[in-house]
DNA sequence: CTAAGCAATAATGTCGACATTATATATTAA
DNA sequence: TTAATATATAATGTCGACATTATTGCTTAG
Protein backbone atom coordinates (compact mmCIF):
# COMPACT_ATOMS: atom_id res chain seq x y z
CA UNK A 1 0.00 0.00 0.00
CA UNK A 2 2.18 2.81 -0.97
CA UNK A 3 0.38 5.76 -0.17
CA UNK A 4 1.86 9.06 -1.14
CA UNK A 5 2.19 11.19 2.26
CA UNK A 6 4.24 13.60 1.26
CA UNK A 7 1.08 15.23 -0.92
CA UNK A 8 -0.50 15.59 2.47
CA UNK A 9 1.78 17.96 4.10
CA UNK A 10 2.17 19.18 0.90
CA UNK A 11 -1.57 20.66 1.17
CA UNK A 12 -0.45 22.53 4.42
CA UNK A 13 3.04 23.78 2.97
CA UNK A 14 2.64 26.53 -0.09
CA UNK A 15 3.17 26.22 -3.41
CA UNK A 16 1.91 24.02 -5.97
CA UNK A 17 5.03 22.71 -6.17
CA UNK A 18 5.25 19.49 -4.43
CA UNK A 19 8.44 17.27 -3.77
CA UNK A 20 9.50 13.52 -4.29
CA UNK A 21 10.89 11.29 -1.62
CA UNK A 22 14.00 11.67 -3.63
CA UNK A 23 13.95 15.74 -2.95
CA UNK A 24 12.70 15.41 0.25
CA UNK A 25 15.68 13.09 0.95
CA UNK A 26 18.65 13.79 -0.49
CA UNK A 27 18.73 17.34 1.38
CA UNK A 28 18.68 16.19 4.92
CA UNK A 29 20.81 13.35 3.79
CA UNK A 30 23.43 16.39 2.39
CA UNK A 31 23.45 17.74 5.65
CA UNK A 32 24.12 15.08 7.83
CA UNK A 33 26.95 14.36 5.50
CA UNK A 34 28.00 17.89 5.37
CA UNK A 35 27.87 18.34 9.39
CA UNK A 36 29.85 14.85 9.99
CA UNK A 37 26.86 13.03 11.35
CA UNK A 38 28.00 10.60 8.64
CA UNK A 39 31.30 10.65 9.30
CA UNK A 40 33.92 10.13 5.90
CA UNK A 41 34.17 7.09 4.71
CA UNK A 42 31.46 5.54 6.80
CA UNK A 43 29.41 2.93 5.24
CA UNK A 44 25.83 4.08 4.18
CA UNK A 45 23.46 1.09 4.90
CA UNK A 46 20.55 0.93 3.47
CA UNK A 47 19.23 -0.38 6.67
CA UNK A 48 20.10 2.86 8.98
CA UNK A 49 19.42 4.92 6.24
CA UNK A 50 15.60 3.66 5.42
CA UNK A 51 14.88 3.59 9.50
CA UNK A 52 16.20 7.51 9.78
CA UNK A 53 14.72 8.74 6.85
CA UNK A 54 11.40 6.96 7.00
CA UNK A 55 11.60 5.67 2.96
CA UNK A 56 12.18 2.93 0.87
CA UNK A 57 15.18 2.09 -0.82
CA UNK A 58 14.13 3.58 -4.57
CA UNK A 59 14.42 7.39 -3.55
CA UNK A 60 17.23 6.95 -1.31
CA UNK A 61 19.13 5.47 -4.13
CA UNK A 62 18.30 8.27 -6.49
CA UNK A 63 19.22 10.80 -3.45
CA UNK A 64 22.33 9.07 -3.38
CA UNK A 65 22.53 9.36 -7.33
CA UNK A 66 22.69 12.66 -6.71
CA UNK A 67 25.02 13.22 -4.01
CA UNK A 68 28.07 10.94 -6.11
CA UNK A 69 27.81 13.80 -8.62
CA UNK A 70 28.81 16.16 -6.03
CA UNK A 71 31.50 14.07 -5.15
CA UNK A 72 29.38 13.65 -0.92
CA UNK A 73 29.19 9.62 -1.46
CA UNK A 74 31.55 7.00 -3.28
CA UNK A 75 29.69 3.82 -4.53
CA UNK A 76 30.97 0.68 -5.51
CA UNK A 77 29.66 -1.83 -6.94
CA UNK A 78 27.83 -4.79 -4.99
CA UNK A 79 29.55 -3.14 -2.36
CA UNK A 80 26.85 -0.27 -1.40
CA UNK A 81 27.31 3.32 -0.86
CA UNK A 82 29.93 5.44 1.53
CA UNK A 83 30.95 9.13 2.64
CA UNK A 84 33.05 10.39 0.42
CA UNK A 85 36.71 10.27 2.44
CA UNK A 86 38.32 13.43 3.49
CA UNK A 87 42.01 13.99 2.53
CA UNK A 88 44.44 16.85 3.19
CA UNK A 89 45.23 16.79 -0.66
CA UNK A 90 41.12 17.60 -1.20
CA UNK A 91 41.23 19.54 1.60
CA UNK A 92 43.65 22.04 -0.09
CA UNK A 93 42.66 21.80 -3.68
CA UNK A 94 38.41 22.67 -2.14
CA UNK A 95 40.38 25.96 -0.35
CA UNK A 96 42.42 27.27 -3.07
CA UNK A 97 39.99 26.21 -6.29
CA UNK A 98 37.36 28.01 -4.33
CA UNK A 99 39.41 31.27 -3.82
CA UNK A 100 40.37 31.49 -7.90
CA UNK A 101 36.41 30.65 -8.58
CA UNK A 102 35.15 33.42 -5.88
CA UNK A 103 38.02 35.69 -7.00
CA UNK A 104 36.92 35.31 -10.64
CA UNK A 105 33.20 36.16 -9.48
CA UNK A 106 34.50 39.01 -7.64
CA UNK A 107 36.17 40.52 -10.76
CA UNK A 108 33.31 40.10 -12.85
CA UNK A 109 30.63 41.72 -10.36
CA UNK A 110 32.95 44.22 -10.13
CA UNK A 111 33.12 44.52 -13.89
CA UNK A 112 29.55 44.13 -14.16
CA UNK A 113 27.39 44.65 -11.23
CA UNK A 114 24.96 47.40 -11.49
CA UNK A 115 23.51 49.13 -8.29
CA UNK A 116 21.10 46.30 -7.09
CA UNK A 117 24.53 44.81 -6.66
CA UNK A 118 25.93 47.32 -4.40
CA UNK A 119 22.83 47.86 -2.86
CA UNK A 120 22.46 43.58 -1.83
CA UNK A 121 26.14 44.27 -0.74
CA UNK A 122 25.71 47.31 1.44
CA UNK A 123 22.44 45.78 3.00
CA UNK A 124 23.78 42.49 3.30
CA UNK A 125 26.91 44.12 5.39
CA UNK A 126 24.64 45.65 7.49
CA UNK A 127 22.84 42.56 8.35
CA UNK A 128 26.39 40.76 9.01
CA UNK A 129 27.48 43.83 10.99
CA UNK A 130 24.61 43.74 13.65
CA UNK A 131 25.02 39.67 13.87
CA UNK A 132 28.35 40.32 15.25
CA UNK A 133 27.87 42.82 17.34
CA UNK A 134 25.50 40.18 19.25
CA UNK A 135 28.79 37.83 19.39
CA UNK A 136 31.19 40.78 20.29
CA UNK A 137 29.26 41.97 23.10
CA UNK A 138 29.39 38.74 24.81
CA UNK A 139 31.75 37.98 27.30
CA UNK A 140 34.77 35.61 27.03
CA UNK A 141 33.64 33.83 29.97
CA UNK A 142 30.65 31.78 29.06
CA UNK A 143 27.98 33.45 31.24
CA UNK A 144 25.66 33.86 28.41
CA UNK A 145 22.93 31.13 27.55
CA UNK A 146 24.88 28.71 25.68
CA UNK A 147 22.08 27.91 23.25
CA UNK A 148 21.52 31.43 22.62
CA UNK A 149 25.36 31.55 21.50
CA UNK A 150 24.74 28.95 19.17
CA UNK A 151 21.55 30.13 17.31
CA UNK A 152 23.50 34.04 17.06
CA UNK A 153 26.57 32.00 15.74
CA UNK A 154 24.66 30.07 13.52
CA UNK A 155 22.63 34.20 12.58
CA UNK A 156 26.11 35.10 11.77
CA UNK A 157 27.15 32.12 9.91
CA UNK A 158 24.08 32.55 7.41
CA UNK A 159 24.38 36.14 7.45
CA UNK A 160 28.22 35.93 6.51
CA UNK A 161 27.26 33.18 3.46
CA UNK A 162 24.60 35.48 2.72
CA UNK A 163 26.80 38.63 2.02
CA UNK A 164 29.75 36.51 -0.13
CA UNK A 165 26.90 35.10 -2.10
CA UNK A 166 25.78 38.95 -2.91
CA UNK A 167 29.28 40.09 -3.40
CA UNK A 168 29.65 37.00 -6.12
CA UNK A 169 26.09 37.33 -7.63
CA UNK A 170 26.63 40.45 -9.35
CA UNK A 171 28.80 37.97 -11.73
CA UNK A 172 25.83 37.51 -13.64
CA UNK A 173 26.72 33.51 -14.09
CA UNK A 174 24.30 30.67 -12.92
CA UNK A 175 27.00 28.31 -13.70
CA UNK A 176 29.88 29.79 -11.67
CA UNK A 177 27.41 30.81 -9.12
CA UNK A 178 26.47 26.93 -8.70
CA UNK A 179 30.53 26.16 -8.79
CA UNK A 180 30.92 28.26 -5.77
CA UNK A 181 28.06 26.94 -4.08
CA UNK A 182 29.33 23.37 -4.67
CA UNK A 183 32.83 24.43 -3.44
CA UNK A 184 31.22 26.24 -0.60
CA UNK A 185 29.43 23.28 0.88
CA UNK A 186 32.43 20.95 0.33
CA UNK A 187 34.59 23.28 2.43
CA UNK A 188 32.20 23.39 5.23
CA UNK A 189 32.43 19.65 5.22
CA UNK A 190 35.84 19.93 6.53
CA UNK A 191 34.86 23.21 8.75
CA UNK A 192 32.38 21.34 10.29
CA UNK A 193 34.49 18.44 11.35
CA UNK A 194 37.24 20.76 12.55
CA UNK A 195 34.77 22.64 14.87
CA UNK A 196 34.06 19.35 16.40
CA UNK A 197 37.63 19.56 17.60
CA UNK A 198 38.57 23.08 18.31
CA UNK A 199 36.63 26.22 19.30
CA UNK A 200 35.91 29.63 17.35
CA UNK A 201 37.49 32.52 19.21
CA UNK A 202 37.28 36.05 19.36
CA UNK A 203 40.51 36.77 17.40
CA UNK A 204 38.96 35.26 14.45
CA UNK A 205 35.97 37.07 14.19
CA UNK A 206 37.89 40.66 14.59
CA UNK A 207 40.17 39.92 11.95
CA UNK A 208 36.96 38.51 9.84
CA UNK A 209 35.18 42.12 10.51
CA UNK A 210 38.27 44.27 9.77
CA UNK A 211 38.44 42.12 6.04
CA UNK A 212 34.80 42.98 5.58
CA UNK A 213 35.17 46.46 5.88
CA UNK A 214 38.27 46.52 3.56
CA UNK A 215 36.27 44.29 1.34
CA UNK A 216 32.85 46.44 0.91
CA UNK A 217 35.44 49.64 0.38
CA UNK A 218 37.14 47.77 -2.55
CA UNK A 219 33.61 46.23 -4.26
CA UNK A 220 32.20 49.60 -4.06
CA UNK A 221 35.10 51.54 -5.60
CA UNK A 222 35.60 48.60 -8.02
CA UNK A 223 38.83 48.52 -6.96
CA UNK A 224 39.39 44.82 -8.90
CA UNK A 225 43.21 44.46 -7.65
CA UNK A 226 42.19 45.12 -4.07
CA UNK A 227 39.12 42.90 -3.95
CA UNK A 228 40.66 40.18 -5.60
CA UNK A 229 43.58 39.92 -2.88
CA UNK A 230 40.97 40.62 -0.08
CA UNK A 231 38.71 37.82 -1.21
CA UNK A 232 41.71 34.98 -1.82
CA UNK A 233 43.24 35.86 1.63
CA UNK A 234 39.70 35.76 3.43
CA UNK A 235 39.03 32.46 2.08
CA UNK A 236 42.22 30.72 2.15
CA UNK A 237 42.45 32.40 6.05
CA UNK A 238 40.35 29.45 7.62
CA UNK A 239 42.64 26.77 5.25
CA UNK A 240 45.78 28.02 7.36
CA UNK A 241 44.15 26.32 10.07
CA UNK A 242 42.58 23.57 8.91
CA UNK A 243 45.67 22.29 6.99
CA UNK A 244 47.23 21.18 10.08
CA UNK A 245 44.46 18.83 11.93
CA UNK A 246 44.18 15.43 12.17
CA UNK A 247 40.05 15.24 11.31
CA UNK B 1 13.89 -13.51 -12.24
CA UNK B 2 16.02 -10.59 -12.10
CA UNK B 3 19.77 -11.73 -13.79
CA UNK B 4 22.49 -9.70 -13.98
CA UNK B 5 23.96 -10.07 -17.15
CA UNK B 6 26.00 -7.23 -16.95
CA UNK B 7 28.58 -9.21 -14.66
CA UNK B 8 29.21 -12.31 -17.78
CA UNK B 9 29.63 -8.91 -20.06
CA UNK B 10 32.03 -8.22 -17.65
CA UNK B 11 34.24 -11.04 -17.10
CA UNK B 12 35.45 -10.73 -20.95
CA UNK B 13 36.11 -6.94 -20.30
CA UNK B 14 39.02 -5.92 -18.29
CA UNK B 15 39.72 -5.15 -14.86
CA UNK B 16 37.73 -6.24 -11.41
CA UNK B 17 35.47 -3.33 -11.51
CA UNK B 18 32.00 -3.73 -12.86
CA UNK B 19 29.61 -1.32 -13.18
CA UNK B 20 26.03 -1.90 -12.41
CA UNK B 21 23.05 -0.91 -14.90
CA UNK B 22 22.92 2.48 -13.98
CA UNK B 23 26.60 3.30 -14.25
CA UNK B 24 26.31 1.54 -17.65
CA UNK B 25 23.14 3.66 -18.59
CA UNK B 26 23.96 6.70 -17.42
CA UNK B 27 26.58 7.34 -20.41
CA UNK B 28 25.13 5.99 -22.96
CA UNK B 29 22.23 8.48 -22.33
CA UNK B 30 24.16 11.34 -21.59
CA UNK B 31 25.88 10.98 -24.55
CA UNK B 32 22.20 10.68 -26.29
CA UNK B 33 21.30 13.64 -25.12
CA UNK B 34 24.96 15.76 -25.93
CA UNK B 35 24.56 14.37 -29.43
CA UNK B 36 20.88 15.81 -29.95
CA UNK B 37 19.37 12.58 -30.40
CA UNK B 38 17.16 13.30 -27.48
CA UNK B 39 15.91 16.86 -28.36
CA UNK B 40 16.52 19.75 -25.82
CA UNK B 41 13.17 19.73 -23.68
CA UNK B 42 12.28 16.68 -24.64
CA UNK B 43 10.03 14.40 -22.67
CA UNK B 44 12.28 11.16 -21.73
CA UNK B 45 9.48 8.47 -21.36
CA UNK B 46 10.25 5.55 -19.33
CA UNK B 47 8.59 2.99 -22.06
CA UNK B 48 11.05 4.32 -24.48
CA UNK B 49 13.83 4.39 -22.27
CA UNK B 50 13.45 0.89 -21.03
CA UNK B 51 13.09 -0.23 -24.44
CA UNK B 52 16.24 1.75 -25.70
CA UNK B 53 18.50 1.18 -22.66
CA UNK B 54 16.97 -2.78 -22.13
CA UNK B 55 17.17 -1.95 -17.82
CA UNK B 56 13.81 -1.43 -15.98
CA UNK B 57 12.84 1.83 -14.47
CA UNK B 58 15.11 1.32 -11.04
CA UNK B 59 18.99 2.10 -12.58
CA UNK B 60 16.97 4.57 -15.16
CA UNK B 61 15.96 6.55 -12.26
CA UNK B 62 19.45 6.71 -10.87
CA UNK B 63 21.22 7.78 -14.04
CA UNK B 64 18.37 10.28 -14.59
CA UNK B 65 19.01 11.40 -10.91
CA UNK B 66 22.89 12.44 -11.58
CA UNK B 67 22.08 13.80 -15.02
CA UNK B 68 19.86 16.17 -12.97
CA UNK B 69 22.57 17.52 -10.81
CA UNK B 70 24.82 18.25 -14.62
CA UNK B 71 21.22 19.46 -15.72
CA UNK B 72 20.95 18.00 -18.32
CA UNK B 73 18.26 16.93 -17.17
CA UNK B 74 15.24 18.25 -15.43
CA UNK B 75 12.72 16.69 -13.44
CA UNK B 76 9.57 17.75 -12.86
CA UNK B 77 7.37 16.09 -9.57
CA UNK B 78 4.88 12.91 -11.25
CA UNK B 79 5.51 14.63 -14.23
CA UNK B 80 8.33 12.84 -15.44
CA UNK B 81 11.94 14.01 -16.93
CA UNK B 82 12.94 15.96 -19.45
CA UNK B 83 15.81 16.98 -21.33
CA UNK B 84 17.23 20.36 -20.22
CA UNK B 85 16.25 23.23 -22.47
CA UNK B 86 18.15 25.35 -24.15
CA UNK B 87 18.56 28.96 -23.85
CA UNK B 88 21.07 31.76 -25.87
CA UNK B 89 21.36 33.16 -22.10
CA UNK B 90 22.39 29.44 -21.33
CA UNK B 91 24.47 29.22 -24.10
CA UNK B 92 26.48 32.41 -23.21
CA UNK B 93 27.38 31.83 -19.88
CA UNK B 94 28.06 28.06 -20.86
CA UNK B 95 30.90 29.66 -23.14
CA UNK B 96 31.76 33.29 -21.27
CA UNK B 97 32.15 31.22 -17.80
CA UNK B 98 34.31 28.27 -19.87
CA UNK B 99 36.88 30.58 -20.88
CA UNK B 100 37.14 32.27 -17.38
CA UNK B 101 37.72 28.59 -16.21
CA UNK B 102 40.15 27.51 -18.53
CA UNK B 103 42.23 30.47 -18.58
CA UNK B 104 42.37 30.17 -14.54
CA UNK B 105 43.70 26.19 -15.46
CA UNK B 106 45.94 27.60 -17.85
CA UNK B 107 47.03 30.45 -15.54
CA UNK B 108 47.70 27.87 -12.55
CA UNK B 109 49.44 25.35 -15.14
CA UNK B 110 51.91 28.22 -16.25
CA UNK B 111 52.74 28.64 -12.85
CA UNK B 112 52.75 25.20 -11.35
CA UNK B 113 53.29 23.10 -14.38
CA UNK B 114 56.37 20.97 -14.56
CA UNK B 115 58.57 18.88 -17.62
CA UNK B 116 56.03 16.52 -17.53
CA UNK B 117 53.36 18.92 -18.31
CA UNK B 118 55.30 20.64 -21.19
CA UNK B 119 56.17 17.03 -22.84
CA UNK B 120 52.28 16.17 -22.54
CA UNK B 121 51.62 19.60 -24.63
CA UNK B 122 54.05 18.79 -26.68
CA UNK B 123 52.82 15.31 -27.75
CA UNK B 124 49.68 16.14 -27.79
CA UNK B 125 49.87 18.74 -30.35
CA UNK B 126 52.27 16.42 -32.36
CA UNK B 127 49.19 13.93 -32.45
CA UNK B 128 46.65 16.69 -33.16
CA UNK B 129 48.43 18.46 -36.29
CA UNK B 130 48.92 15.26 -37.69
CA UNK B 131 45.29 14.93 -37.57
CA UNK B 132 45.08 18.08 -38.96
CA UNK B 133 46.85 17.01 -41.93
CA UNK B 134 44.51 14.55 -42.75
CA UNK B 135 41.50 17.20 -43.10
CA UNK B 136 43.67 19.58 -44.65
CA UNK B 137 44.56 17.39 -47.70
CA UNK B 138 41.37 16.61 -48.90
CA UNK B 139 40.19 19.01 -51.51
CA UNK B 140 36.84 20.92 -50.93
CA UNK B 141 34.41 19.09 -53.12
CA UNK B 142 34.39 16.11 -51.21
CA UNK B 143 35.46 13.70 -53.47
CA UNK B 144 36.86 11.07 -50.41
CA UNK B 145 35.41 8.67 -48.99
CA UNK B 146 32.80 10.46 -46.72
CA UNK B 147 32.64 7.79 -43.85
CA UNK B 148 36.43 8.37 -43.74
CA UNK B 149 36.26 11.88 -43.92
CA UNK B 150 33.82 11.82 -40.92
CA UNK B 151 35.96 9.65 -38.86
CA UNK B 152 38.76 11.72 -39.38
CA UNK B 153 36.99 15.16 -38.34
CA UNK B 154 36.12 12.73 -34.82
CA UNK B 155 39.64 11.93 -34.45
CA UNK B 156 40.78 15.47 -34.92
CA UNK B 157 37.95 16.71 -32.27
CA UNK B 158 39.21 14.03 -29.68
CA UNK B 159 42.86 15.30 -30.08
CA UNK B 160 41.43 18.54 -29.96
CA UNK B 161 40.05 18.46 -26.70
CA UNK B 162 42.85 15.83 -25.59
CA UNK B 163 45.10 19.24 -25.89
CA UNK B 164 43.78 21.28 -24.39
CA UNK B 165 42.78 18.87 -21.50
CA UNK B 166 46.54 18.63 -21.11
CA UNK B 167 47.41 21.56 -21.32
CA UNK B 168 45.16 22.40 -18.07
CA UNK B 169 45.77 19.40 -16.04
CA UNK B 170 49.34 21.19 -15.49
CA UNK B 171 47.16 23.74 -12.57
CA UNK B 172 47.28 19.73 -10.69
CA UNK B 173 43.52 21.09 -9.38
CA UNK B 174 40.90 17.80 -9.72
CA UNK B 175 37.91 20.27 -9.18
CA UNK B 176 39.22 23.03 -11.78
CA UNK B 177 39.49 19.99 -14.11
CA UNK B 178 35.97 18.46 -13.35
CA UNK B 179 34.48 22.18 -13.63
CA UNK B 180 36.08 22.49 -17.34
CA UNK B 181 34.65 18.76 -17.69
CA UNK B 182 31.84 19.80 -17.28
CA UNK B 183 31.39 22.90 -18.79
CA UNK B 184 33.03 21.17 -22.28
CA UNK B 185 30.20 18.80 -22.27
CA UNK B 186 27.45 21.11 -21.90
CA UNK B 187 28.90 23.38 -24.75
CA UNK B 188 29.59 20.42 -26.71
CA UNK B 189 25.40 20.10 -26.76
CA UNK B 190 25.25 23.68 -28.33
CA UNK B 191 28.22 22.76 -30.83
CA UNK B 192 26.54 19.08 -31.82
CA UNK B 193 23.01 21.03 -32.49
CA UNK B 194 24.72 23.77 -34.45
CA UNK B 195 26.45 21.23 -36.65
CA UNK B 196 23.17 19.81 -37.43
CA UNK B 197 22.25 22.48 -39.49
CA UNK B 198 25.64 24.13 -40.94
CA UNK B 199 29.09 22.34 -41.96
CA UNK B 200 32.43 23.04 -41.04
CA UNK B 201 34.81 24.82 -43.14
CA UNK B 202 38.34 24.74 -43.99
CA UNK B 203 38.50 28.46 -42.87
CA UNK B 204 38.05 27.72 -39.11
CA UNK B 205 40.06 25.06 -39.21
CA UNK B 206 43.10 27.46 -40.52
CA UNK B 207 42.36 29.51 -38.15
CA UNK B 208 42.48 27.07 -35.31
CA UNK B 209 45.65 25.50 -36.76
CA UNK B 210 47.42 28.77 -36.13
CA UNK B 211 45.95 30.22 -32.60
CA UNK B 212 47.33 26.50 -31.31
CA UNK B 213 50.86 27.53 -32.70
CA UNK B 214 50.56 30.42 -31.13
CA UNK B 215 49.33 29.35 -27.66
CA UNK B 216 52.20 26.60 -27.63
CA UNK B 217 54.42 29.33 -27.74
CA UNK B 218 52.83 31.22 -25.24
CA UNK B 219 52.26 27.51 -22.70
CA UNK B 220 56.50 26.70 -23.00
CA UNK B 221 57.62 29.90 -22.58
CA UNK B 222 55.92 30.31 -19.64
CA UNK B 223 53.94 33.83 -20.94
CA UNK B 224 51.13 33.76 -19.04
CA UNK B 225 49.49 37.21 -19.90
CA UNK B 226 49.78 35.97 -23.66
CA UNK B 227 48.17 32.59 -23.17
CA UNK B 228 45.19 33.35 -21.20
CA UNK B 229 44.13 36.08 -24.40
CA UNK B 230 44.89 33.21 -26.56
CA UNK B 231 42.59 31.00 -24.68
CA UNK B 232 39.60 33.51 -23.77
CA UNK B 233 40.11 34.18 -28.13
CA UNK B 234 40.06 30.77 -28.82
CA UNK B 235 37.17 29.35 -26.73
CA UNK B 236 34.93 32.44 -27.54
CA UNK B 237 35.34 32.28 -31.23
CA UNK B 238 33.05 29.36 -31.81
CA UNK B 239 30.57 31.11 -29.23
CA UNK B 240 30.26 34.26 -32.30
CA UNK B 241 28.95 31.25 -34.28
CA UNK B 242 26.83 29.92 -32.47
CA UNK B 243 24.75 33.02 -30.85
CA UNK B 244 22.96 34.06 -33.95
CA UNK B 245 21.85 30.60 -34.92
CA UNK B 246 18.16 29.88 -34.11
CA UNK B 247 18.22 26.09 -32.55
C1' DC C 1 -18.08 25.47 -34.02
C1' DT C 2 -16.15 26.13 -29.62
C1' DA C 3 -15.63 25.30 -24.76
C1' DA C 4 -16.14 22.75 -20.81
C1' DG C 5 -16.67 18.62 -18.28
C1' DC C 6 -15.98 13.72 -17.92
C1' DA C 7 -14.24 9.21 -18.87
C1' DA C 8 -10.40 6.44 -20.47
C1' DT C 9 -5.77 5.93 -21.05
C1' DA C 10 -1.09 6.39 -19.99
C1' DA C 11 2.78 7.59 -17.11
C1' DT C 12 4.97 8.47 -12.73
C1' DG C 13 6.73 7.35 -7.96
C1' DT C 14 7.14 4.04 -4.46
C1' DC C 15 7.48 -0.34 -2.26
C1' DG C 16 8.18 -5.32 -1.50
C1' DA C 17 10.27 -9.41 -3.30
C1' DC C 18 14.11 -11.99 -5.08
C1' DA C 19 18.53 -13.26 -7.08
C1' DT C 20 23.28 -12.13 -6.59
C1' DT C 21 27.11 -10.88 -4.10
C1' DA C 22 29.72 -9.62 -0.04
C1' DT C 23 30.68 -10.13 4.89
C1' DA C 24 30.74 -12.43 9.28
C1' DT C 25 30.85 -16.67 11.82
C1' DA C 26 31.92 -21.34 12.74
C1' DT C 27 34.51 -25.37 11.85
C1' DT C 28 38.48 -27.98 11.03
C1' DA C 29 43.17 -29.04 10.05
C1' DA C 30 48.04 -27.97 10.69
C1' DT D 1 46.78 -20.87 18.47
C1' DT D 2 46.44 -19.73 13.82
C1' DA D 3 45.12 -20.20 8.96
C1' DA D 4 42.12 -21.73 5.71
C1' DT D 5 37.81 -23.34 4.28
C1' DA D 6 32.87 -23.82 4.53
C1' DT D 7 28.62 -22.18 6.10
C1' DA D 8 25.37 -18.70 7.56
C1' DT D 9 23.99 -14.17 7.61
C1' DA D 10 23.39 -9.75 5.80
C1' DA D 11 23.35 -6.30 2.24
C1' DT D 12 23.07 -4.85 -2.50
C1' DG D 13 20.90 -4.21 -7.22
C1' DT D 14 17.08 -5.05 -10.05
C1' DC D 15 12.45 -5.91 -11.43
C1' DG D 16 7.37 -6.23 -11.35
C1' DA D 17 3.27 -4.57 -9.19
C1' DC D 18 0.28 -0.96 -7.58
C1' DA D 19 -1.57 3.47 -6.06
C1' DT D 20 -1.51 8.17 -7.46
C1' DT D 21 -1.44 11.62 -10.74
C1' DA D 22 -1.32 13.62 -15.35
C1' DT D 23 -2.83 13.58 -20.13
C1' DT D 24 -5.64 12.52 -23.87
C1' DG D 25 -9.97 11.78 -26.21
C1' DC D 26 -14.81 12.07 -26.28
C1' DT D 27 -19.23 13.71 -25.29
C1' DT D 28 -22.32 17.36 -24.68
C1' DA D 29 -24.09 21.84 -23.80
C1' DG D 30 -23.97 26.67 -25.17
Amino acid sequence: MPVNLNKIDAVTSSGPETANFAEQVIDQLKQDILSGYFAPSEKLKMTRLKQRYQVGVSPLREALSQLIVEQLVVVENQRGFTVHPISHEELKDIYHTRAHIEALCISQAIQLGDDAWEASIVAADHQLKKSARLLEQVPDNGTQNEEQQRLNIQLWETRHQAFHHAACNGCGSKHLMQVRKSLYEKASRYRNLWLKQHMLNHAVFDANQKEHEALVTALLARNETDAVILIKHHLLEPYMLLKDTNF
